[in-house]
DNA sequence: CAGTTTGGTCAGGTAGCTTGACTTCTTGGT
DNA sequence: ACCAAGAAGTCAAGCTACCTGACCAAACTG
């Protein structure tokens, strides 16, 4: 803290700020009825295709994640009310992940929170500041991407 | 991808870029003979005392990890050769946690390797982009940080 | 209509943390 | 001077969120 040519390393703040929002996305579902979604569950409601469903392969793919994982998450979330799997009609292999109406609520619930977040940190440090951070990010993690 | 008004959500973001540095850190650590440090080990090498040595309490208060997970990275640092466990001489109960020679030669790489990847990605974005990003991540994690 | 690929599931394993219980030593009140 | 309370560190056990590997059934491919 008093070592001025100290920089804090580039992984920690940013875990830091992620878990800034984490924390505060998951208070807030709490208090909006959605107490038993988890952060494992973003690779659902991140990716899902909300009008027409997606498929748990597709949902792998986008979200980085194996189909065992993603798999485990839309289980959990369809007991929980928030999914139903329907057999895929041109597939006899697929089934197609369909959001519930509470499912639809909670996705939206959630994007108007992250939404808030950016909102309240623009306050808090200034628009210009969060929306630099933002697109410098999205940017690096574009670039970063498509090097693998 | 095409809908427009789509934001990627903040944590996701921050994660990637994350998992970016990390991954170019490590595969640089290795490359520089330092293989065997792992990214859990940041939570010595990150706050320790170069000069001084450290306790295990303060590794852990400063990091935000439990005595006991700070404890089994120090325990294995220090069987790979980068620290030394000494008895404090002022508390009979405390260890002082120094960095051997080559524990220092680490910490200085990896802060080295760390520069180097901001520098990186200036080049490839612009050096305001990335200094606006750090300087937001900073006040935002000091802003959250200070509220819990 | 065989051979390969793809969608999804089942089983098992692991890394990286956690909480809880404990020992040893220090500290502060009386 | 003593004892209660707290702090430093360790041991044990457990959990979570991932992973790899093996597999089945259905679909494409020639």
């Amino acid at each position: 803290m008093t070592d001025l040519t100290y920089q804090r390393p580039i992984p920690a703040l940013l875990t830091d700020v992620k878990n800034a929002a984490v924390g505060r996305l998951f208070a807030r579902m709490g208090d909006a009825g959605f107490g038993d979604v988890r952060e494992g569950h973003g690779c659902v409601f991140g990716f899902i295709d909300m009008e027409h469903g997606s498929r748990l392969t597709d949902l792998a793919e986008a979200s980085g994640f194996t189909k065992q994982s993603v798999g485990e998450a839309v289980a959990e979330l369809e007991r929980l009310g928030y999914l139903e799997r329907r057999a895929c009609p041109d597939d006899g292999r697929a089934k197609i992940i369909h959001l519930t109406d509470r499912g639809r609520e909670a996705a939206l619930t959630g994007r108007r929170i992250f939404a808030e977040i950016e909102a309240e940190w623009a306050e808090e440090v200034g628009a210009e500041a969060v929306a630099a951070m933002r697109a410098a990010a999205e940017r690096i993690a574009e670039l970063e991407g498509s090097g693998r």
